[in-house]
DNA sequence: CCGCTCATGTAACAGGTTACATGATTTA
DNA sequence: TAAATCATGTAACCTGTTACATGAGCGG
């Protein structure tokens, strides 16, 4: 079960909603894990329920109730344990890949449309964490803040998920234009 | 279902036994897809029965019988479909980022000893794939290859694997710097 | 003789995905 | 008036992981 320490780190930053939870899932934590919302929800009954988080109720007038967590003492301990504890590699399992894999026994024009959008996709990502690293640096320069910065964490996933991006990018361009060569030079037989 | 499409993709380039998918999918495969021997069994079972792959028994002497399997017709056209339909956006889940997430809270002498870990597990893999690409260009550059090649697919996954590889190793690496230097630091305190 | 490679699986369990379900309020 | 946002879940199903099981030959 390592959803749940996933959820943890995530809550390091402050009090969440469930729903809000699944929009962090969505962006910053989407860095180094996704899972959807049902998950969540059900995460955070199991993790309620072991004393790992405690929440609580906020009544709303305009907008349904929510349920606000955060991460209690032992919650922490078991952030440290999880920590502690050696992590196995991980691993990439990926469709697009997959497809690339196959390239030369299939058509590649689907492939092509597809490359494209995972570069577009990336290329979002990439402007996306941009705008994530400024606000959470403030005025101070990268080397400063990483220096002597409260809250690093995130930051450092973050900047993960740029290289991440950007070398996926990269790599969706240069297959692109491989494949489109490939399919001019075999066009004039 | 998608791990009977990696399947399928890893037997394209020849008639493989179980036993030779699972140290394809430890190495090369890995690139793209990660799966354990009892799920590739279990699998090319099932493929099996579909009719997507069909396997041949060859007897040894020295060893225990095993079977080779190759995609048939049908198979291709099932990675055919596949491949036309459109792929979800990959998703990382990385334990080892979940606990730099939480890197200001825990203990950082763990986290050091795993990032350092992760990194020369990267270099091994980077140069892993040194040789494999170099095995599968043969004396061509990769321009050329890649223009004329006729099989190209485990090289493009291969470039990827490298790219994402290094780029690992590089944000260990880094991440490492920095918590090493914050630890010097709150030690003068 | 111990451990590795070849070679193939089964069974129980944990975890994740998809589909379904509800309902009010704000924005275009 | 349609769609998006806020807010929370359940249930069925599919997939993946861990543990267990077997057995012969080869190399140090």
């Amino acid at each position: 079960m390592a959803l749940r320490h996933a959820v943890l780190a995530a809550l390091l930053d402050g009090e969440l909603s469930g729903y809000q939870l699944a929009k962090a899932f969505d962006v910053g934590v989407a860095n180094f894990w996704y899972a959807q919302p049902q998950q969540l929800y059900a995460e955070l009954t199991r993790l309620e329920k072991e004393g790992l988080v405690a929440g609580r109720e906020v009544v709303q007038e305009t907008r349904p109730n929510k349920r606000l967590f955060h991460v209690t003492d032992t919650g922490v301990a078991e952030l440290e344990a999880f920590t502690a504890a050696s992590a196995k590699p991980a691993f990439i399992r990926d469709d697009l890949l997959v497809k690339v894999q196959a390239a030369d026994r299939v058509d590649t024009d689907a492939l092509i449309a597809q490359l494209t959008d995972r570069a577009r996709i990336a290329q979002a990502k990439i402007d996306l964490f941009g705008t994530l690293l400024c606000r959470l640096r403030g005025d101070r320069t990268e080397e400063d803040f990483l220096r002597h910065g409260d809250r690093i964490g995130p930051y450092l996933t973050c900047l993960r998920g740029v290289a991440f991006e950007q070398e996926n990018r990269d790599w969706c361009v240069r297959t692109i234009d491989v494949l489109e060569e490939r399919r001019q030079l075999h066009a004039r037989h």
